[in-house]
DNA sequence: GTCTATATTGCGATAGAC
DNA sequence: GTCTATCGCAATATAGAC
């Protein structure tokens, strides 16, 4: 059992650091949960910062790759959407604490979230964003979308049901195996909404 | 200057707390901020907790004050809609930091936060739910919309750009302003979207 | 109501035996 | 690689003078 403790910590440490928050929980308690020393937290991680950083990174490894797939294809700008909206799903579905970590850094950024500011965030923020252009210029869009303003708006209505998931499980009676079905809704209305010739007024 | 000093702390308690959570200041550092002795945190507030306390019960009214606006009037369906968008805006604009204390405790919830799902959220995912049956019934909206999702859809599309303020700054270039114009385009996608007719086949 | 000084606890980190 | 024991520090809270 040598490299056994790494994965045990980062195990427990993933489920810890995404209930409680970092300072919310001691060295003491995570090496605890994982059935090992105290001490061995500094010897692998080099002390909890470390150990934090490890489990970050491990979450945000799956995001990357995922994400590479509407990076790297030629599609038309309905389909990226369609895409983006899919993978979304795929995130959240195979990493259901990532939300809470991505929350966290994003309002309490530690020196590692700018790595996937820069890596992941705002790549996948422009190449939206050139799919929109794309869309206006192609006229399957409506030309009179500010871009930017259009990535927040798909972004938020494709994340916002992980985000708020602590809550509708509460207040939505059987809410359960719905993520398909809120995102294939989501999309709709979404695409129906920037399509041209549903413009109001 | 008696009471004075509870405002002090209220004040600086909300910044340094919305900054850098509730463990990552302590107590000497709110009172340094708010120019006061550490030991009037607990002759005021009977401690740090209390003072946090204080601290949302705080911003969370200015919340309920403005969500009575949706609440208390007869309206369209579309109408209820537009009136959920302005008031967000609102609630955002008056008040920045909400939105910092509302995710930490979406996320990591004290027993302060109980009171504000129940008064608020869940006053207001109802409302909501209520006008899109209402439209659907109507004819307005089409008819195969889930309301839930559809609530779920537009809460995201309109408090996303407030949650991703912190990235937007640094990835767009002069995204000040915006949050008005931002809302008055999701508006009109979200309201395109849902409309009947504009389903997708 | 406000201050100083201090009690007490819990934290992260590490030295050193095995 | 793992364990025990402990160090040093910073945290909150409070007692008591003013």
């Amino acid at each position: 059992m040598e490299k056994d403790t790494r994965t045990k910590l980062i195990a427990a440490a993933t489920r810890l650091f995404a209930e409680k928050g970092y300072e919310g929980v001691s060295i003491r308690e995570l090496a605890q949960q994982a059935g090992v020393n105290s001490a061995l937290i500094s010897y692998h991680f080099s002390g909890k910062e470390g150990l934090y950083t490890a489990v970050l990174e491990n979450q945000f490894t799956m995001m990357l790759e995922l994400a590479d797939r509407i990076l790297h294809n030629s599609l038309t700008p309905e389909q990226k959407i369609r895409e983006y909206a899919v993978t979304v799903l795929s995130i959240h579905q195979s990493s259901p604490t990532l939300i809470r970590f991505l929350y966290s850094e994003l309002f309490h950024p530690s020196p590692c979230f700018e790595v996937i500011t820069q890596r992941f965030l705002a790549k996948i923020f422009q190449t939206l964003a050139l799919s929109f252009t794309e869309g206006i210029a192609k006229g399957q869009f409506r030309p009179d979308l500010n871009v930017e303003n259009a990535v927040i708006s798909l972004a938020g209505i494709m994340n916002f049901y992980f985000i708020a998931r602590p809550l509708t499980q509460n207040l939505v009676a059987g809410s359960e195996a719905g993520a398909q079905a809120y995102i294939e809704q989501a999309l709709e209305i979404f695409l129906a909404g920037i399509r041209r010739g549903n413009k109001d007024g």
